[in-house]
DNA sequence: CGCCTATTACTACAACTGTCATAGGCTAGG
DNA sequence: CCTAGCCTATGACAGTTGTAGTAATAGGCG
């Protein structure tokens, strides 16, 4: 499990949550669905697609017509797992502050703290 | 209040975290406490220090002998706020997820929860 | 079977990051 | 006054990221 994790920039995130979300894909329909929010060019996302698979976070799974097929083989969790430490770290390794910020920013609601409560709760009996 | 808050890099980060937490500081001072966590050359951390100055996030206040002494013009809590936006994105723009994720990752305690809880009260109590 | 089009594969490049070396200026101690 | 040492200012360079053009090619259709 100590696989490293590549590190991903904005853009190779963006594409990594399409295959997540959608599951494999062609570089066409990565790009239809990324082009939405912004405008990189076909080509952009094919160089992006290209070096996330010398990364290692995709491959090629097979090919429809000659479109090639790919796949995530990171997961969400995991990535997420990763930049959410490094965040922490920024705001000091405790997860406090973070909770403190998104309380302001008013992302929270008494339902996901009810929520998480419920989750930690889940979690300590787990262990017991 | 809507002043365009420049991108900082990693490390341009762990410097601005001197910054707020210490006060102004010369580039000797950034560098001595930058270098323990691991050791970019003092020239290294000038550079930076220069390019957040061209990046409006610092500026010079004043000189002991023929040092500067530098300061924050951007506070912490705003890069925070900016960062966990960005975050919050690619968790599809909900805290929950993200809240999970801690507890999962075992960074979250019940004090920390109580205390989001409170925080939530008085937010709430103040906008009626 | 050949042509058109979509896709691939390759190349290029500018901006940003992280890294540091070097040259020259200023200060303080002797 | 002169020198050792610290600081500044500048230049350089490799790697990453975002951007896209171009050439080659593979398939499908007429």
């Amino acid at each position: 499990m100590t696989q490293i994790q590549p590190k991903l920039s904005a853009l190779e995130l963006r594409i990594m949550n399409e295959l997540w979300t959608r599951g494999p894909c062609s570089i066409r329909e990565i790009h239809e669905a990324v082009v939405k929010k912004d405008r990189p060019a076909y080509t952009t996302v094919q160089t992006m697609v290209y070096r996330l698979e010398t990364k290692g976070a995709l491959r090629r799974t097979r090919k429809i017509g000659n479109a090639h097929v790919f796949e995530a083989t990171t997961t969400r969790a995991s990535v997420q797992t990763r930049l959410l430490k490094e965040l922490l770290g920024l705001f000091g390794g405790s997860a406090r502050p973070v909770m403190a910020h998104l309380v302001e920013m008013g992302k929270i609601s008494k339902e996901d703290i009810d929520d998480a409560q419920k989750l930690l709760r889940e979690q300590s009996a787990r262990k017991e």
